[in-house]
DNA sequence: TGTACATCAGTGAACGCGCGTTCACTGATGTAC
DNA sequence: TGTACATCAGTGAACGCGCGTTCACTGATGTAC
């Protein structure tokens, strides 16, 4: 069964992505090895050709699932229009469509919780991801000085991961509607606030740290 | 071995409490019905004579945990002094103590997103402990009408499970107490805005709905 | 060009383990006579 | 007051199951001669 040399690079990739999706819909504690490999078209036995052990895939899918959410969040800015890009960012993560495909979404909604107990490989893949996101945030907050941009970022992004994995838990669809209405117009009204009442930064959103 | 009649009853709570613990240091899945009941000084047999599943078991835990959630911050605010209200419950909920110490917390924080994904007993107590702590939050909140204090509410909660669970998931110490200061200093910060904003209703912290 | 061999991604049986749940049993006590 | 019996919280062996991991093996292909 001599296979061509990327073959096998290709057949991680499969392995790596469908655990990416599953990761999140069902939880670290919620995949099998055996059940990811059957979805990449393989038997379990293989598995370890691939990865030193299964804490070792749930990291790369991490990592595979950090990417796809910061492009993600990317696409949302560019295709907002003239809406403000932090409003666009809030308005995809805090979307309906966000709350009902966690296998497509961000990562730390899902995981977090699950992976503050353990120090592991996934655990680390997971900070990264955090640090990414906050990165990504710090781009577009309102503020003027690198360590209030940070710290914006970071309560933005608290709020955004909370009230997603909130409406995802909690058992009436109206209220999981209500809670991300809510922390919607929290976000974007603070920020309008912010603005308004420093009426010379108003369009500098695409300012970066230098 | 005949018992005295309240001594099933004073068993049962003492699994329950031991319970609430377990499930929020190590989640619903880290946690066994026989280490459990071996906690409790019992063996695993007799689980089924208190409790008619595992599920059962960890929904009263819930409901445990989330009385015990909300009377720590009404102590929290009680013990404030000057302080408004609300600031001590952001104070007390986003305290390193209260990170390191996920056993005797909140259990949104720690077990929402393990509970969305599945319809259970246990989800049902977890939307309760929310709409609890959102009731208690609404009592504090700087806004008048019934609809924004909801809303706002919502918010602030969002904020308090997202920062903590983050807090608690990044590797990194100084990022953790950096999260646990920002969302701190957002939260009561856009309240003071808010208060400022509207000078008339400074003092009205206590106010409840009718 | 033809033959023998090395390679290595993938197979499937097996491992020890812990899980939630069931069930026949125990034995100290309260109750009936 | 003394004896026989019912009660029932708790015991511990056993169940089927799925888990992560290991390992001897397969077999189509590329390479060496």
């Amino acid at each position: 069964m001599r296979y061509p040399p990327a073959h096998k690079a290709s057949t991680r990739r499969r392995i790596v992505d469908g655990t990416a999706a599953a990761l999140r819909a069902r939880g670290v504690s919620g995949v099998g090895v055996a059940d990811l490999m059957r979805q990449a078209g393989l038997t379990h036995g293989g598995f370890y050709a691939h990865f030193t052990s299964k804490d070792a895939l749930v990291a790369a899918a991490i990592a595979a699932a950090a990417e796809q959410s910061v492009r993600n969040l990317r696409k949302a800015v560019q295709r907002a229009g003239g809406k403000p890009p932090l409003e666009a960012i809030v308005d995809a993560y805090l979307s309906p469509a966000h709350r009902d495909r966690p296998e497509r979404g961000c990562a730390l909604a899902t995981l977090a919780a699950e992976l503050a107990r353990e120090s592991s490989a996934a655990r680390r893949a997971l900070t990264v991801q955090f640090d990414d996101l906050l990165a990504f945030l710090g781009e577009h907050v309102p503020d003027r000085r690198g360590a209030s941009r940070r710290r914006r970022a970071m309560a933005v992004l608290s709020c955004l991961v909370g009230a997603l994995t909130l409406s995802r838990a909690v058992d009436s669809p109206e209220t999981s509607g209500e809670i991300l209405a809510a922390a919607r117009r929290y976000l974007t009204g603070s920020a309008r606030r912010l603005r308004a009442s420093r009426p010379a930064t108003t369009s500098r959103h695409h300012q970066r740290t230098p």
